[in-house]
DNA sequence: TTATAAAGCTAATTCCAATTAGCCTGATTA
DNA sequence: TAATCAGGCTAATTGGAATTAGCTTTATAA
């Protein structure tokens, strides 16, 4: 009965390692346990094992944002907290967070799905620029924007300060996506730039 | 006789678009203006046009480092540029390197190429956070630590300054692959980011 | 000026991967 | 308990894409 569940995460997996042309449906019944054929006894035909990732993604998505109180949902609360954190205390939430992006299997393979595929349709392109550009620049921009007009930090341009606060994540992930095994190297660099951002817009300056 | 060489220009403008599997043989010979069995009188296979392209590129890369006195390649000599230079002409210098990155058609192919296929294959992956990250890091970090020592510009930690200028940099790129018409956006938030950059490390701080 | 090689073409060939046809079994349900 | 359905299987079928065979032409070079 969740033969149907299982193809998607068999699928999901093998598309983000070699993307969705270079998987066979042979691959995906191996891996699930089945013969190809039966495959069709659940979903149409390839294209709608790949529809159906997306979709669950959206749906997931959704979800979360119905569940406000979590993290990265509501930037007064989450501004409240970090209002009065230490620079330690802010550089394991970074770290935190950075590792959960990059270690949780769903949303790593679908992340590195997505780049495999993000110029072959103009909607997954757009897809991924939503996810990891455009949410958590706006995301990130709320929370400054608070934290800045609550005298914790100090800065002009919110929107640049999250860029600069986000960018370098999204290019450390990158590098791990591509090679996990420049994971240590990754967290040291991150330490130095959430240092260097709260030295550089937080509460000593000016 | 150039025929050998728009073979692998109309490839990697394919591949660029859709991934090495969605091309067809057929799809390039017909952009060249032949039939694909004559393709092979030039190539191999469709791999070794592939190769071919990588090739290509490592060569131009030993070219391009050959030449020394060029922009990019001899971090005393820009720096010594760069100590003079006001805002404006920063963030005009910035800005033409950025456009310069974006348009060139082979340096925009290429580098969408790889975006797709680096999970593929460990070696380009490797070439990936080479060209993309590992290079441009390096090269930026020398930069600005001859910048430091010559007290243009304040800093503690180099490598963090590097990853500072140059992340969002990286992130801006890969929205405009995505979608060439927020360019202008991106330019706008290019601005923003070295002004502020030059804000916080310049000459004016502490 | 004849032989040769380079580069093109058409017509196979080969191989594979996606999908369909049609059968079987075991559970569910009227 | 008989009918139905879900979900699996094996054995085709289909279609497409890479590559090969073998012919032709034109330029080059002995």
């Amino acid at each position: 009965m969740d033969t149907k569940h299982r193809i998607l995460e068999e699928a999901l997996t093998l598309f983000s390692e070699k993307g969705y042309s270079n998987v066979f449906v042979n691959d995906i019944a191996e891996r699930v346990g089945i013969k190809a054929p039966s495959l069709y006894k659940h979903y149409k035909n390839k294209q709608a094992i790949f529809d159906a990732i997306i979709a669950e993604m959206h749906q997931r998505f959704l979800d979360q944002a119905q569940v406000l109180n979590i993290q990265g949902n509501d930037p007064f609360r989450d501004a409240e907290i970090y209002s009065g954190f230490s620079e330690e205390q802010l550089i394991r939430l970074g770290t935190d967070l950075f590792l959960y992006y990059l270690h949780d299997d769903y949303i790593k393979k679908f992340r590195k799905m997505l780049t495999i595929e993000q110029f072959r349709d103009p909607s997954l392109g757009a897809a991924y620029s939503k996810l990891y550009v455009d949410d958590p620049l706006t995301y990130q921009g709320q929370l400054l924007a608070i934290l800045v007009s609550a005298g914790v930090l100090h800065g002009e341009s919110t929107e640049t300060m999250a860029l600069h606060f986000y960018s370098p994540l999204y290019l450390l992930l990158t590098i791990c996506d591509r090679d996990p095994s420049r994971e240590e190297e990754a967290i040291r660099i991150l330490e130095g730039h959430i240092r260097e951002f709260n030295r550089l817009y937080g509460r000593t300056k000016e």
